[in-house]
DNA sequence: CGTATTTGACCGGCGC
DNA sequence: GCGCCGGTCAAATACG
């Protein structure tokens, strides 16, 4: 497939050649997530708000076919790639994920992870790769807009600390 | 028992 | 028209 939109762009954490600091990294890169994400929460307004319909193919026939809605849809479906240094594949940036699929990518050893926000009427998807020539890095890909607010308390630094304990044990 | 994850099959688009 | 490719569904399973 040709993904020339260019909407992807590669956030490449430069400097930290020194590796040592990766540990845990699981919500450390969370602050990090946080602050792009901000960036981009702006989002266009009213008209292009809803991307409800992203991915919404639920429209089915009994043979399983799916019914195709009309080409000249002009909603664009908002995407950002972001690389994280991260031993672990799973960030939580506070919302409820659910896999549902996972693919093995060319040029690459390890599989892809296809995860879908489990909020009602969020159609937000998320893609999760790791790069197989620099073990440590992982690639998570967001698409789509929350509709809902986080049911996590991520600000709270004790929970992160907690948390970053677990996974670093 | 309810919910999340696993995993193979399936689908639509594109290239040849 | 057929086969590849990337993405998704859905049934079974795992897990609390």
């Amino acid at each position: 497939m040709n993904d020339p939109s260019g909407e992807i762009f590669s956030y490449s954490s430069s400097s930290p050649s020194s590796s040592s600091a990766a540990i845990t990294s699981s919500y450390l890169s969370l602050n990090m997530l946080n602050n792009n994400h901000a960036s981009y929460e702006q989002m266009a307004g009213p008209g292009s708000g809803s991307v409800t319909d992203g991915g919404g193919d639920e429209l089915k026939t009994v043979s399983g076919k799916v019914n195709v809605r009309k080409p000249e849809k002009k909603v664009k479906k908002p995407k950002h790639a972001f690389q994280t240094r991260s031993q672990v594949d799973i960030l939580d940036d506070g919302y409820r994920w659910r896999k549902y699929g996972q693919k093995a990518v060319k040029n690459n050893k390890f599989p892809r992870n296809y995860y879908r926000c489990t909020h009602q009427g969020c159609n937000v998807k998320k893609q999760v790769q790791r790069l197989s020539h620099d073990d440590g890095v992982v690639v998570t890909t967001y698409e789509g807009v929350h509709s809902h607010p986080i049911e996590k308390s991520t600000d709270n630094f004790e929970n992160i600390l907690t948390q970053m304990q677990i996974y670093s044990r």
